[in-house]
DNA sequence: TCTTTTTGTAAAGCTTACTTTACTTTTGGT
DNA sequence: ACCAAAAGTAAAGTAAGCTTTACAAAAAGA
């Protein structure tokens, strides 16, 4: 799965630590999913969106080998 | 967090089996998710997403206690 | 009512999400 | 060049997603 999360941090200007503050979660689990190293739960995607004011699908995209 | 997965399966007169198979994981999994359970996997919330051509929004919504 | 399909759960096991702590590397500003 | 902020990563531990097997309850159809 590809994400956006850190063209639309640029956007907002804001940091992975910001952004985790906000979401609740720590500055690593953003950076993991960030990177791609893990999915997140629907629940994380889910506030993602809504920080960025965004849809889901915006921000996370399904891949082949998904 | 709350999710309308009973009411689409509904709507396209599909059984939680038929659903697990087409998104490629068991049915229990389903009725885990569909019965608040627990939460699933971004991967989980897009491909369902796509099966019912709804947003994830349309599908999961947060709650006060997420 | 009898039979089949669907749904709800449960337990055990494996994998992965997420945390905290901590250290290194990169980037940006002066 | 120096300093501070941001980003990358790692390790160890806990929590949770997901699987398989299995069985009971409920719903649906004849």
């Amino acid at each position: 799965m590809k994400n956006r999360i850190k063209v639309e941090r640029a956007e907002k200007n804001i940091s992975q630590a910001e952004l985790a503050d906000q979401i609740g979660v720590s500055r690593q689990t953003i950076n993991s999913i960030e990177t791609g190293r893990y999915v997140p739960s629907t629940i994380l995607a889910l506030k993602m969106a809504r920080v960025f004011d965004k849809r889901v699908e915006e921000i996370f995209q399904l891949e082949e080998t998904d």
